[in-house]
DNA sequence: CGTAAATTCTGTAGTCGCTACAGGATCAAG
DNA sequence: CTTGATCCTGTAGCGACTACAGAATTTACG
């Protein structure tokens, strides 16, 4: 196994990547370009699509792509255990900054929404508050 | 007063928006083209710069430019105050959505950074996690 | 009054992470 | 042998700006 038979469209059901995506990651860089068959057709095996569920899994979690790159070593070499840890934990902390972000947002959206009559004039509180 | 006697940079320095984004929402049709000096200036009055604020007050609450356009009845008509409070709170339950998906990233990747020895090795428990 | 610095102008291209074509070639199934 | 599925390259679009380049004008200072 581990042989170069997976056409991209096999790798896109098997990954959940779409095609256009994982032809733009090998532009990227991402993903390295693979052999191809005589009339130029990409073919896949088992490592690269570790690396691109890799990179989906990635995405997931909300990481950018260049994090991703530093990630897979793609940057100067790869990266220590410590290297990764912090790249994690900023990211959890720009996370953590997006969430209270948008918790205020709410807050502030709810209680602007609450002063509003739902009726069918254009004399509204929202509008008033915006405009405030 | 009321008068235009704005130029865009003061325009600018009072609102808060940066002088190539009130030329984006010009381009865009969110603000209209205001009056010029002869030299081809553009100057602004009151209702330009209130109307700029609405924009800037809509955006930190996370509109998009398309809801503040429907907000300033710009599509078809000023819209009622039923529309208005559908379009916020549209938008607070995609900003619940937004909260409640950032939460749960949050977690997952908590929980993956604690198997993270952090030394200076490249044998990293979060990239194995990553990888499967 | 002269000049240098600040401001403004238009237009284009870049950001991020894809997505959606167009127009053609090739492959697999019936 | 034909039809339809898959694949190729290349380009343009999304949202909401941002960042130039290169020119013109205005303002401030000596």
């Amino acid at each position: 196994m581990d042989q170069f038979n997976l056409t991209i469209g096999k790798l896109s059901d098997q990954t959940g990547v779409k095609i256009e995506t994982i032809r733009y990651y090998e532009k990227i860089g991402l993903m390295p370009a693979p052999p191809r068959t005589e009339s130029g057709r990409r073919l896949y095996d088992g490592a690269l699509a570790d690396r691109l569920c890799f990179i989906r899994r990635g995405r997931e979690l909300g990481f950018s792509l260049d994090d991703i790159r530093a990630l897979l070593g793609l940057e100067d070499r790869k990266p220590t255990c410590a290297e990764v840890f912090e790249i994690t934990s900023t990211h959890v902390e720009m996370i953590r900054t997006k969430i209270s972000d948008l918790k205020k947002l709410e807050r502030t959206l709810s209680t602007v929404a609450k002063g509003c009559s739902r009726n069918r004039t254009p004399d509204c509180a929202i509008i008033k508050t915006l405009f405030s």
